[in-house]
DNA sequence: TGGAAACTGTACGCTAGCGCACCTTTCCGA
DNA sequence: TCGGAAAGGTGCGCTAGCGTACAGTTTCCA
């Protein structure tokens, strides 16, 4: 969810960067996190390796463990009996899935999934738990993180039920672009289709408005960003609202 | 969001059912804490009533207040520039309002506002921030709310990109009716279509249907449900998942 | 290297819902 | 009591987007 990444609390010792095996860090909420939590975390965490279309939970399982989320997109979706779903949460190197632990919740009503390959650091659910007790930091970023998440999915519902399909396409490549930390994003236009909630050729379509007018560039399974500052111009003001409340996290709160 | 409210904590003493001035109290959170706590946050409550149209808050102001949710309904909407605006949550007594402020946010990127007249209790910003560093149920129990809360606009995103205007309405007067626990939801085709984004006009013609189908009566500015188990079938399935979560609530956690 | 599978483009009929406009009914207070 | 405002009903043209189907193209792998 972060674009601009919020300044690091500490500006660390290279060691900081990785973690006892030698895998290198990005996590915000990790790298942000004080010694003494970090060490007391990262013997309980375990480095893996995400797939595209790797699932880390379906609606309703009890969730076994929680992910860092260090490379690569994971979306948070919802679905519904007849197999239809939309995306209600974009998770990044900024983010963290299994936030209903936080709270005390067991389960979640949600899919995670992975979109684009990467790697997460995953801990044991109840493990958790027991850290957060000790870890106030981590606990106070994990909320927070929760009341954005929040924030994002009240912008998303609200963009549902207003925008049209291109500017919601625009917003959404630009907030996994933000996500990735890159301009080329390897998706197929029936995926973007399911998280947009629409039929994959209204993509066609709306990705073809958008080529012509020299925003994006399309190759068989990536979408490229061609002119950013005109795809903002093109994308609905939710794209803008949320890039702002992140802002605005950054210095309000604490 | 309670439709079955969550049983009590403390079957208490009558005294326990008004505040310091005699008010009585209805919302479930207050309810639910242990008597310290209460007394704790009791002294810096203030009694309010709220009217219809009342706005607590819009869209990026400072949070002065929070408010327990006494009687009556509160929406909380978020709105576009082009004054658009769509419902993203619902507060009734078992709720609360500035959830932003437990996350240690200090503003708010929705409008909440009074839908149905009512009462509440206000607290002020700074001092409920106070208070929750020492009364850790209190701060559980608001957590819990913003995860609820968190999971009902998921729900509501999710139905507003796939759901039809007749089914949204049927599952929105079920909704309110849990909230102010009564079949007689006293509110315009106007404000109703507000509230699910979309024409007035829709409204008309969506409640026409479920009044011809006998699940509703109309009067001017009231609807009243007359056959709640057929307008549940009629609603979408999004009520039945957002009933659930709550009832998970209730026995999931902790 | 050939065939299947995955991905993309396009077309067509259909409908929910939009924006707007106008009229009737109901209510309330001057 | 009566006039205006608020609420509700209806109609009409229009469009975005749906469901579906099919054909072209690229990629992968047996």
């Amino acid at each position: 969810m972060v674009n601009n990444p919020r300044p690091r609390a500490n500006s660390s010792p290279k060691s900081a960067h990785h973690d006892g095996d030698g895998n290198h860090i990005h996590n915000e909420i990790l790298l942000d996190l004080p010694p003494k939590e970090r060490q007391m975390l990262f013997s309980k965490l375990e480095f893996v390796r995400l797939k595209v279309d790797q699932v880390l939970h379906e609606p309703g399982d009890t969730l076994k463990s929680a992910y860092f989320c260090n490379t690569g997109l994971i979306s948070i979706l919802s679905v519904f009996s007849d197999g239809k779903c939309v995306e209600v949460g974009l998770v990044g190197k900024e983010g963290f899935v299994g936030l209903p632990l936080v709270a005390g919740f067991r389960s979640s009503p949600t899919r995670a999934v992975a979109q684009i390959e990467g790697s997460a650091f995953r801990v044991d659910s109840g493990t958790l738990m027991l850290v957060l007790r000790q870890c106030p930091n981590l606990e106070r970023q994990l909320q927070q993180v929760s009341q954005i998440m929040a924030m994002q999915v009240t912008q998303i519902a609200a963009c549902n039920r207003h925008h049209e399909v291109d500017e919601r396409l625009a917003r959404w490549l630009l907030m996994s672009a933000d996500r990735i930390g890159s301009d080329s994003v390897p998706l197929t236009q029936d995926l973007l289709a399911q998280m947009l909630g629409t039929r994959r050729s209204s993509v066609t379509v709306a990705a073809g408005i958008l080529q012509k007018a020299g925003l994006i560039s399309q190759t068989r399974g990536t979408v490229k960003i061609i002119n950013r500052r005109k795809l903002e111009e093109a994308a609905c003001e939710c794209y803008a609202i949320m890039q702002h409340q992140v802002k605005e996290w950054q210095g309000d709160s604490e």
